[in-house]
RNA sequence: GGGCGAAUAGCUCAGCUGGUAGAGCGCUUGCUUUACACGCAAGAUGUCACGGGUUCGAGUCCUGUUUCGCCCA
């Protein structure tokens, strides 16, 4: 084996590995029930980025898990032809060479788009398979693939027949540079400074009644020296003054009430509009009046529809002004703007202008300011679907992961609006709706060749796509086959998991819920689980304007690692929140693959060749490093396990990393050289098997977040003899804990020696003995249970020599010793250890830590009395008490010793005693503290 | 305006059901100890944002405040 893990030379070749030994393909096996995740398609333009990263190493962690647990796992994978996106990257390469897709016509152009998409498509889903995804690339799909787009039609149809999908003209949002309708939730809101334009309407003279209001605002006015009335509006968008039919205020403003019914002229236009009374005005905003404009503005359409006001579109598709707008038709949206208020000025009808923040909306795909306009489009009506899948999650049919979530979920369910689902694209599934010349329609499974109304023949079909989510939503069932009723759809639906970015969970998850239940009539998954989004390490965005490095996951794994990323996406995010990248972080985990790597290294070189590893047996007459290794093992098995089944994989993964290097590494491995190095070949061949099964396990725990340096090293292990009934790791038996290893008897003991080790290690740093040095010890095992001690450190005493480096020669172990001259004096718990190091003490130095220390304790001790003292012994739990008492206890008995000890040295200096006895800080409080920490979990 | 999240060691983050805090990196010291310098050993480091409350006891529960971020309108 090399020195180090190179996962250059592997990664690529065990991906193709898998997938070429069909390990990726589940088996369909009636009666076991499978578990199934669908992958959040990514877009055939995108490359992947970190969202993607984060996805992968989930699901692809739980896809591995469940496999290796024997369930059929299936991962169904493919992309999404992302309607907008895609058009937009083909129709900028052709403007490249000065064509436009409209020079093309629809057809070719849709042809160029599918050239491309041969062409660039599959990158994504190449990029994906360097994250290791297991997925079961056989049933690939996209979504504008002859299957997905039957499904899409069947679902229309389906809709429409309901008559939950109906056309018609509404405000909806429209992006001029895509120029294209979108739906609410492709809107980014951001908020700007613009400007509130004050705007005086002249009054129509002979309009109702005739009155002048004072008011303390200019809001309505006689000009200077004529008898011209206003009523003055605010608006942020002059331009749309095109559109206004009406002006509003409310009914109960006294500034305007004798204004209600009277007509106001319209600047520019000269069009007369009348002047209404609506409460949805709001007093205090502007001048308390406002122009109205249905054709251009949420509220205004409402406002519109109440009061049958006409709506004037005055727009455009590319934003420019149509011919209702008069002499500002052709110029676009904001020369009109800027031209209308130049007019305004001039004739003495703008007022003022204020500087006013608010929120503008964006395109989602192009970041272009979104236009609200009447288009007619297609939409489907919602809130039925939305009963349904809001009763779902509240049903614990679907289950949010984390539950916070399900309040972001019923809130925008209750509150859901219809779903413009029409696009001005020609890329895309074509709405299945044809029409004839009388205007009936025509909507079919099967392309119509006669009108279902009248029969002509002379039919149209409808020019509109659909929203790229409306085929999302239906992934989960139509990735599976439907609406045939395949065996994959059969077994494989309801999936198991939904695993995506809790930035997409209206866009797509609460969509597939919706018409997963329409459809199919069953929940689409069964856990909803959302990651966070990973940002910068200083917090902010990943984006093209703010790039920083590793920014891209190819570069991050090319530097570190596939497994590396995984690991440190794991262990660094916690469900719902945003996870920063750590670059260093990254590196560690690198590290960690390395070290897993050696450990096999150190295993292997000391496998003897053909000699038959025998299975672990008689467990009580293991040696006490094995019975501790073992029991830790199992321990953290039922760790992972139950940190994996409440969906906490950071901290499985956490506790894996912890015991492999920790306490597997750092412990077992160097106790095991003991054994290893010996003379007895029946204590090495049973220590190799320990070794192999251990890291065996280990492995395995930590393959569905590192699944190839696992593999890879795993490989290693089964090359050089270590017994095993599958060919992969991928595919061998997830650990179960097994009680019978579970030893706390052997875990307290252990500790105890690990005390001693790093007591004698820090007395040598202390004092600076030679690394390299061996140095005469004497252990004291104490009065209580002194022969029991003894026993048990007589049983340790090669594995403490050797890894605290002591002389064996001069190494005693006793019920009671007594403190050799000029040595250190250690307490561990109930034992003493007695370091002769002559020559090497620095009084002064020892005095003042000595000093130091006994104020501590004393300052524990205090603090302890002071707790006891108080209500807390009679009301605390037994155990919490009895804790306080012993620590108590163990720190009243080190001060009474440190004290000794400082007298000692005191008395030598002033007398000439001939002892100095020392006391390190390695005591019982730090002991105590320590042994049920490296119990629950030890991290490195 | 409504809602959510975050605030813990210099940095990035863990801390499940309340019993006075952990990791990685960084830092200090020392090591070519025959698996690993992508390593080993030994260390130092925290009024757990702030105020109030519940409790014998609060980083952990309740409440208010501040700052930052996000979602919705």
């Amino acid at each position: 084996m090399p020195k180090a893990y190179d996962p250059k030379q592997v990664e690529k070749r065990l991906y193709d590995w898998w997938e070429a030994r069909g390990y990726f393909k589940p088996r369909i096996e009636p009666g076991k029930t499978p578990f199934v995740i669908s992958i959040p398609p990514p877009n055939i333009t995108g490359e992947l980025h970190h969202g993607h990263a984060m996805f992968l190493a989930f699901e692809d962690l739980m896809i591995r898990w469940h496999r290796m647990l024997g369930e059929p796992t299936l991962w169904v994978p493919g992309s999404d032809h992302a309607g907008i996106a895609t058009q937009n990257v083909v129709e900028k390469k052709l403007a490249e060479q000065g064509i436009t897709r409209q020079q093309l016509g629809r057809d070719e152009f849709v042809k160029r788009v599918w050239d491309w998409k041969a062409e660039y498509g599959d990158i994504i889903t190449h990029q994906i398979r360097s994250m290791g995804a297991s997925c079961d690339w056989t049933r690939e799909r996209f979504t504008l693939d002859e299957g997905l787009s039957r499904a899409v039609r069947e679902a229309f149809v389906r809709l429409y027949d309901k008559g939950l999908i109906y056309r018609g003209p509404r405000l909806i949002n429209w992006c001029p540079r895509c120029e294209t309708a979108i739906s609410d939730l492709e809107v980014e809101h951001e908020d700007a400074t613009g400007k509130l334009y004050y705007v005086k309407y002249r009054l129509e003279a002979n309009s109702g009644q005739r009155s002048a209001v004072s008011g303390q605002k200019p809001a309505l006015s006689k000009a200077e020296g004529s008898a011209v009335e206003y009523i003055m509006v605010a608006t942020t968008r002059p331009e749309t003054i095109l559109g206004d039919t009406a002006v509003a205020v409310h009914p109960k403003d006294k500034r305007y009430k004798k204004l209600v019914g009277r007509m106001a002229i319209l600047p520019a236009l000269g069009r007369q509009i009348p002047i209404i009374a609506d409460e949805v005005v709001d007093l205090e905003f502007g001048t308390g009046a406002v122009k109205v404009t249905p054709a251009h503005d949420p509220t205004d359409y409402d406002l519109g529809q109440r009061h049958n006001l006409p709506m004037i579109n005055v727009m455009n598709p590319d934003g420019t002004i149509n011919a209702e707008g008069g002499a500002y038709a052709g110029m676009d949206r904001y020369a009109a703007r800027k031209q209308l208020v130049e007019d305004l000025q001039r004739d003495g009808l703008l007022d003022h202008i204020e500087e006013h923040a608010h929120a503008l909306g964006h395109c989602q795909r192009c970041e272009t300011i979104v236009e609200p306009l009447i288009s007619t489009q297609w939409f489907v009506k919602i809130a039925p679907l939305a009963k349904k899948a809001i009763k779902a999650v509240k049903r614990g049919d679907i289950q949010i992961v984390p539950t916070r979530f399900n309040k972001v979920y019923f809130d925008w369910m209750n509150n859901i609006r219809d779903w413009c689902i029409s696009r001005q694209l020609w890329w895309g599934h074509r709405i299945p709706v044809w029409y004839c010349e009388h205007g009936h329609q025509t909507c079919a499974r099967i392309d119509p060749t006669e009108c279902a109304t009248c029969g002509s023949k002379n039919l149209r079909q409808d020019e509109d796509v659909l929203d790229t989510w409306f085929s999302s939503g239906l992934w989960p069932f139509s990735t599976l086959g439907w609406p045939d009723e395949t065996d994959d759809l059969k077994y494989f639906y309801p999936t198991s998991v939904l695993e995506t970015g809790y930035d997409i969970l209206f866009f797509w998850v609460a969509r597939m819920i919706m018409v997963g239940l329409e459809f199919t009539g069953e929940v689409p998954f069964h856990t909803v689980y959302l990651h966070g989004l990973i940002r910068h390490k200083d917090g902010s965005k990943i984006s093209k304007s703010n790039p920083q490095p590793g920014d891209n996951p190819l570069d991050v794994i090319s530097d570190f690692s596939a497994d590396a990323l995984r690991f440190t996406i794991i262990t660094s995010s916690a469900p719902g929140n945003d996870t920063k990248l750590d670059l260093e972080k990254v590196e560690h985990a690198r590290n960690f693959g390395n070290k897993i790597w050696n450990m096999a290294r150190f295993i292997t070189s000391n496998l003897k060749p053909n000699e038959p590893i025998s299975p672990i047996s008689n467990l009580q007459s293991l040696p006490l490093a094995d019975r501790w290794i073992l029991s830790r093992l199992h321990h953290v098995i039922a760790g992972v396990n139950e940190s994996y089944a409440r969906w906490d994989f950071g901290e499985g993964t956490r506790q894996i990393h912890d015991f492999l290097w920790s306490e597997f590494a750092d412990w077992y491995i160097e106790a095991a050289k003991i054994a290893l190095y010996g003379d007895d070949a029946n204590a090495q061949k049973r220590t190799r098997a320990i070794l192999l099964y251990a890291l065996d396990q280990g492995l395995r725990l930590l393959h569905p977040t590192m699944p190839f340096v696992t593999e890879e090293t795993w490989q290693q292990l089964r090359a050089f003899g270590m017994p095993s009934q599958y060919d992969a790791l991928m595919v061998a038996d997830w650990p179960q804990p097994n009680k019978m290893f579970f030893d706390a008897r052997a875990e307290k003991d252990f500790a105890a020696v690990m005390e001693i080790v790093r007591a004698i290690r820090n007395a040598r740093a202390e004092f600076n003995v030679e690394p390299g040095k061996r140095i005469p010890a004497i252990l004291s095992a104490g009065a209580s249970r002194g022969m029991v001690t003894v026993l048990l450190l007589e049983s340790q005493r090669a594995i403490i020599a050797s890894l605290a480096r002591l002389d064996t020669d001069a190494f005693q172990i006793e019920k009671r010793a007594t403190k050799p001259a000029q040595s250190l004096a250690l307490v561990v718990g109930k034992i003493e250890i007695y370091l002769p190091l002559a020559g090497m003490i620095d009084l002064e130095k020892e005095k003042a830590r000595l000093a130091k220390e006994i104020a501590q304790a004393r300052g524990e001790i205090e603090r302890v009395d002071k707790l006891l003292a108080s209500e807390f012994s009679k009301k605390a739990p037994k155990e919490v008490v009895q804790k306080q008492r012993d620590a108590l206890a163990a720190n009243r008995e080190r001060v009474t010793r440190l004290d000794a000890q400082l007298a000692n040295l005191e008395g030598r200096e002033i007398g000439n005693a001939k002892l100095a006895t020392l006391r390190l800080r390695s005591g019982q409080t730090k002991t105590a503290k320590r042994a049920p920490a490296a119990k629950k979990k030890s991290r490195k």
